[in-house]
RNA sequence: GCCGCUGUGGUGGAAUUGGUAGACACGUUGGACUUAAAAUCCAAUGGGCCUUAAAAGCCCGUACCGGUUCGAGUCCGGUCAGCGGUACCA
């Protein structure tokens, strides 16, 4: 027996490559162009590889591969962004030091990843957690601290008391926390923030250059959030020198600026509010700042507001207005401050409606008295007129442009653009992340110098929260009390510690030189190595590392320590791989079964009867139901209680009297859900190299898509059937006796050619699915020659070799071919070999295709030998008997289409 | 609500610039091999109609409605559904 035994062959040639260092990238060699393939930095979890990792790592793999045998100097390397909450959550619990933890993650990931035989230059790993990396992401900070774009401020933050520390906004969901959903409050706290916001510009701008997907873009875009207006200045009545600064996106709606509105944090709203208004004044505010972003969503639809007693003066009408607090509006977002254009702002016109406040129409084509008229389009200003400027028969562009300037002539505004993005806020209340190398002098935050560096983390006994929101580091008072070198002055440590961020917002130049020790990077490395050519990762980095990473890329650019603007030249965000599809069966307490539209609306308990899949069919409106024929099969019922039951004739007669509804889809893999692929028991079952096939002939690379066992399945068929078709199974698993070495007749050459073509087209294409199609009607043809000349076998496992590399290599020895399959080159497809003597059109009549003719490839592009040849076949002809021809289409190489009218 | 993406057989998907819709797989059915099973191999497989049967033929069909075109899965307009992002951003 000489079967296929992924089992044996593949730690073999893992053995292999280690050993050869097939895969180390060669620095010194600069004749080569190069091509970086970056995997985005991967978090050593607890719970191991999941199979959304092997997709983007797949993909990667496959094209570091092809890319090297295409000559190029490869680029493909693996680390660890390794701080983080998880480890530090583990020692909380078990009193485990983060760093055991880590490592222990960072070795059954290795091994994982070693077992699916990625080309990882693995001389070049990195560990964010290890000092000699977070040196120089301390360095950074220096950096960007020194460039003034760091900075502290006692801002509301989102604490966490369970999780013990202050989130980002981004890692705040609905109110509750991303990590455990614990709920967050808000409280203010001095905390290290980024100006990423002096960024937003070029951040938005530069996006132009990149080859991501629309989609990423315009998130980013969206996120960036840039709206061009003008800042107007409106005096307080009554209070000297007092002044309220709005932001506009709609200055040519001045005229209508009936009342303003000032968020209840803003620093007027103590001044300005009249006695006879304090208390309740008062109560809202501090309502409002208890309030959670969460509370204040869901009032969305209620807006509440208070009336301080006060008023501005319009300075377009010079008219007193009324000056509001609504927490409608932010203090985080443009000045805090809003002019109500109710006429043409929909949020104004509801809180106007509510309060009774004034609604004046300033731009023609709606009717403000029942909504907003928000449209600008085609729309003229109105009413807008003070003597010294009129908007009156403006279009609402024209009208931004002369009240602006009519701002500006007076002093009285400017044109001003403002963004949605906030400054990143840098701190962290936790024990495992980078210390900031800051001390604290006299009060005041002082950089340590750079030879300082690295500033590592203290070993402490205990992993709790003190239970206030500083870090665990606030504890270890030898390590927090020190003397500022300098002056000689006590002076205290910086406790908080930096996010996970901070580690992978600049990975993948460490990778370029992991050893170097004069700064993070080398220049001559980084100027031959950057940008990254390919970047793969999942899509729920679209925005914040991403986005973060270019911001400090570009700080480097500015730096001179990188010479491009962007790191990532190209980014593809694979799709997200789903649990195998189920069918559900919804059963109401009472006996009945629900639809999908039932569901929406039922609340009650529900029994679940999952069936197979060939226990349904799919019904004339689209839907699904459980074929009664296969009613009686065994199916697991899932009870209320939670319990679990096999049962064989759980649907009776009664219940099959009318269709039963069935639900076909498939979640998110979930341990609550038990359906969880480990790619451990994959690798075991059926090899690591049907697992790479199989994740990438799911579909396309980018998609969404449900993963399938027997789709597993049918790979590991291929692969067994390219075994076969070069081993002798029977024998003593030397050569199939139909693989010699003899001289290929054409058809073979064809079909080689035809493979090289499509393979190599969709690797670079990334198409990876059509690819293996490609390869696998290459086999099912191959499988039927009489003869399979060694020269094609030869070519065909290097096509085979990015996807799947151990058994491209067994065989490749087998065949008796030296070195490794990965150091040769990848084979070129001859075009003159792909074309076929005959051409076969397809010959329509009014479109529909009736009839085929072939000829000879020399006479095919002959408009009168092909329409000729065509009216005779009989298919063809019947139609043209009783008709009259109107038209003839013939477009070479492609189609002949004859028109007719009954004659 | 707003923005974006996606809708193709029983299933995953293919059709790269408008030119034979369903490649390649999975599943199913029938057959071969086998004491039997697994594995493997062969054949059929979008739906319907016609036909004793076969060969052949016809009609319908890419979420739905409409349009452009000799010709539309592909382009345009509208609708619906699913997924993702975002949410008082002035």
């Amino acid at each position: 027996m000489n079967d296929y035994k992924p089992s044996q062959i593949e730690p073999k040639w893992q053995r292999y490559w280690d050993e050869h260092k097939t895969f180390k990238t060669d620095d010194s060699d600069r004749s080569k162009p190069k091509y970086y393939v970056l995997d985005m930095f991967p978090y050593p979890s607890g719970s191991g590889l999941h199979v959304g990792h092997p997709e983007g790592y797949t993909a990667t793999d496959i094209v570091a591969r092809y890319k090297r045998m295409k000559g190029f100097n490869v680029l493909h390397p693996m680390g660890w962004d390794a701080f983080g909450l998880p480890a530090e959550q583990y020692a909380i619990k078990t009193g485990t030091h983060p760093r055991i933890t880590t490592e222990k993650n960072i070795e059954r990931f290795k091994t994982q990843l070693k077992s699916l035989g990625f080309a990882y230059d693995w001389d070049r790993e990195i560990n964010t957690t290890s000092p000699d990396y977070y040196r120089w992401t301390q360095w950074i900070f220096l950096q960007l601290y020194k460039k003034g774009l760091a900075y502290q401020a006692d801002v509301p933050v989102n604490w966490c008391p369970e999780l013990g520390t202050v989130l980002a906004n981004e890692e705040v969901i609905d109110g509750k926390s991303e990590v455990g959903g614990f709920p967050v409050i808000r409280r203010p706290m001095r905390q290290w923030m980024l100006k990423i916001t002096e960024y937003a510009e070029r951040l938005l701008e530069d996006l132009e250059e990149l080859d991501w997907s629309e989609s990423i873009k315009l998130m980013q875009r969206n996120w960036i959030g840039k709206s061009v207006g003008a800042n107007i200045t409106f005096k307080v009545a009554g209070h000297e020198g007092e002044e309220i600064r709005v932001f506009t996106t709609r200055p040519d709606t001045l005229f209508g600026a009936t009342y303003m509105v000032l968020a209840p944090e803003h620093e007027l709203v103590a001044k300005i509010t009249t006695d006879a208004k304090r208390a309740e004044m008062d109560a809202y505010v501090e309502q409002a700042a208890r309030k959670s972003d969460l509370d204040r969503g869901e009032l969305n639809k209620n807006k509440t507001g208070v009336f301080t007693g006060a008023y501005a003066v319009n300075p377009a009408t010079g008219e007193s207005v009324p000056v509001w607090v609504a927490d409608y509006v932010l203090i985080t977002y443009g000045t805090g401050a809003i002019m109500a254009v109710p006429g043409h702002d929909e949020r104004d016109w509801e809180f106007a409606k509510k309060y009774g406040l004034e609604i004046r129409e300033v731009v023609a084509g709606g009717d403000v008295s029942k909504a907003a008229h928000t449209q600008t389009e085609g729309s003229a200003c109105v009413n807008s007129d003070n003597g010294e400027v009129s908007l009156n028969g403006l279009a609402v562009d024209e009208a931004k442009q002369r009240i602006i300037g009519w701002l500006e002539e007076k002093g009285l505004g400017e044109g001003a653009v403002t963004y949605k993005l906030r400054d990143w806020l840098f701190s962290r209340q936790r024990y495992w992340g980078e210390p900031f190398p800051i001390i604290h002098v006299d009060g005041q935050p002082k950089p340590l110098s750079e030879a300082d560096l690295p500033l590592t983390l203290p070993d402490v006994e205990r992993y709790e929260p003190s239970g206030t929101p500083e870090s665990p580091l606030a504890g270890i008072t030898d390590w927090v009390e020190t003397t500022d070198p300098e002056t000689g002055k006590p002076a205290r440590r910086e406790t908080n510690t930096m996010p996970q961020w901070a580690g992978s917002c600049w990975y993948y130049l460490r990778f370029i030189d992991p050893d170097y020790t004069q700064g993070p990077v080398s220049k001559e490395k980084e100027q031959y190595w950057m940008p990254v050519d390919l970047y793969v990762g999942g899509a729920e980095h679209a925005v914040l590392h991403l986005l973060y990473a270019r911001f400090w890329h570009k700080v480097l650019y500015d730096l001179g320590v990188v010479s491009t603007k962007e790191p990532f030249y190209k980014l593809v965000n694979q799709g997200m791989i789903l649990g195998e599809v189920e069918y559900t069966v919804y059963r109401a307490e009472y006996g009945r079964f629900l639809t999908q539209d039932d569901l929406k609306t039922y609340s009650g308990e529900l029994t679940r009867i999952r069936l197979r899949q060939d226990q349904v069919t799919k019904n004339d409106a689209e839907g699904y139901e459980l074929d009664p024929s296969r009613a009686a099969e065994p199916v697991t019922v899932m009870h209320p209680n939670g319990k679990k039951e096999e049962m064989s004739g759980y649907f009776s007669d009664a219940d099959l009297k009318q269709a039963v509804p069935v639900e076909a889809r498939s979640f998110k893999m979930s341990k609550s859900r038990g359906n969880v692929i480990n790619p451990d028991e994959v690798v075991k079952q059926y090899g690591a190299d049907a697992l790479r096939l199989y994740e990438m002939f799911m579909g396309p690379l980018e998609q969404p898509k449900p993963w399938s066992m027997s789709g597993v399945e049918g790979v590991y068929r291929f692969l067994k059937r390219v075994w076969r078709l070069m081993i002798d199974e029977e024998g003593d698993g030397g050569l199939h006796p139909l693989v010699q070495d003899v001289a290929a007749d054409r058809a073979q050459e064809k079909a080689l050619h035809e493979a090289i073509k499509k393979v190599t087209d969709d690797i670079e294409g990334f198409r990876f699915n059509t690819g293996i199609s490609a390869l696998m009607i290459f086999v099912n043809e191959a499988m039927q020659w009489e003869q399979r000349p060694l020269g094609l076998m030869r070519d065909f496992l290097l096509l085979l070799s990015p996807y799947a590399p151990h058994l491209a290599e067994e065989l490749w020895e087998r065949l008796g071919f030296e070195a490794s399959v990965a150091e040769q080159p990848w084979p070129e497809y001859d075009p003159a070999k792909l074309i076929s003597d005959v051409k076969t059109y397809a010959v329509q009549v009014n479109g529909k295709v009736r009839g085929e003719i072939t000829l000879p490839l020399s006479d095919a592009g002959d408009k009168e030998k092909v329409l000729a040849l065509a009216k005779e076949e009989p298919g063809v002809a019947k139609y043209l008997k009783e008709a009259q021809i109107v038209k003839e289409v013939f477009v070479p190489m492609r189609i002949v289409n004859i028109v007719v009218k009954p004659a």
